[in-house]
DNA sequence: CTTTACGTTGACGTTAACGTCAAGTAATAC
DNA sequence: GTATTACTTGACGTTAACGTCAACGTAAAG
């Protein structure tokens, strides 16, 4: 090993494990490049040991969340709004409704998402169907006259 | 009106009506630039009058195909493969399997995304509960001592 | 016959989400 | 010491999916 890894001990304390870059990039299998272009767009927020990034659980996290948004579809700037919503103070009543509304227009938009996969599936298997049918019947009538 | 309407009488036999690209736009409320857009990547293939595009009920049909496709963030080169795999003469045994292959290949794509979907939901129905009893609370205490 | 409304083909511009160098720093390995 | 190895910051390049002109064709309306 050349540099000291930051995965120290075992989980200290609560958790405080830590990562270095190419430990992320490599668990998440994505580049560098990409984990840096998150942190641009704040998507996350590692810590400094001066000029190094260290990354906490709390990294972690909010990459999971990030990619299953694009797994998704959703647009990185989309992405951070959602995943900043779990993370804001919520501590007035006025925040809170506004944190329950943006909750429901997610739901929304991902039930809409949900009903569209279901009918792509529906169709998938309609038309696998007919491919199947087709296919034995071919087996009875191995080739037409070439 | 200063161009005969594409749409000529109530349904003519089996189905023959047309639409002109105006229509098609205004209808699926994209731009005329995004259908020859997909006409470019050929992702539909509009009928020619001279010079003018006549849309067909096929390009009607594959234009469902693609914004729904868009909706769940497929790539447009993606869902051109797939879009194409309902249409391809399948008449011989080897294209048959090979069609059966992809389309069990896009169900575990598409099942993924639900999975991916009901998690973020199960997520969010449970942050929304967190809300609401915080909700709940806040009313109780209605502010802290300024 | 000119205007107008709708259509056409380029072709360059833009945004998102990174890829891909280049050049420098800093800790460890020898 | 010098060489590696990991990490850093620019900064320009690329691809997808259109947006946005510009310039032109054409049929119907006045």
């Amino acid at each position: 090993m050349t540099r000291a890894p930051a995965t120290n001990g075992p989980s200290t304390a609560s958790d405080s494990r830590t990562w270095t870059i190419a430990q992320i990039a490599d668990e998440f299998a994505i580049t560098h490049r990409t984990v840096r272009h998150y942190e641009e767009l704040d998507l996350i927020t590692p810590e400094r040991r001066g000029t190094v990034r260290i990354y906490h659980r709390r990294d972690r996290t909010r990459l999971n969340l990030i990619l299953r948004g694009k797994r998704l579809g959703f647009p990185l700037e989309e992405i951070r709004t959602i995943i900043n919503l779990y993370d804001e103070p919520r501590g007035q009543a006025s925040q809170l409704s506004y944190v329950l509304d943006q909750i429901n227009d997610r739901r929304g938009d991902l039930e809409r998402r949900r009903r569209d996969i279901e009918d792509a599936l529906k169709e998938l298997d309609e038309f696998e169907r007919r491919c199947k049918t087709d296919l034995r019947q071919l087996r009875r009538e191995p080739q037409s006259p070439t």
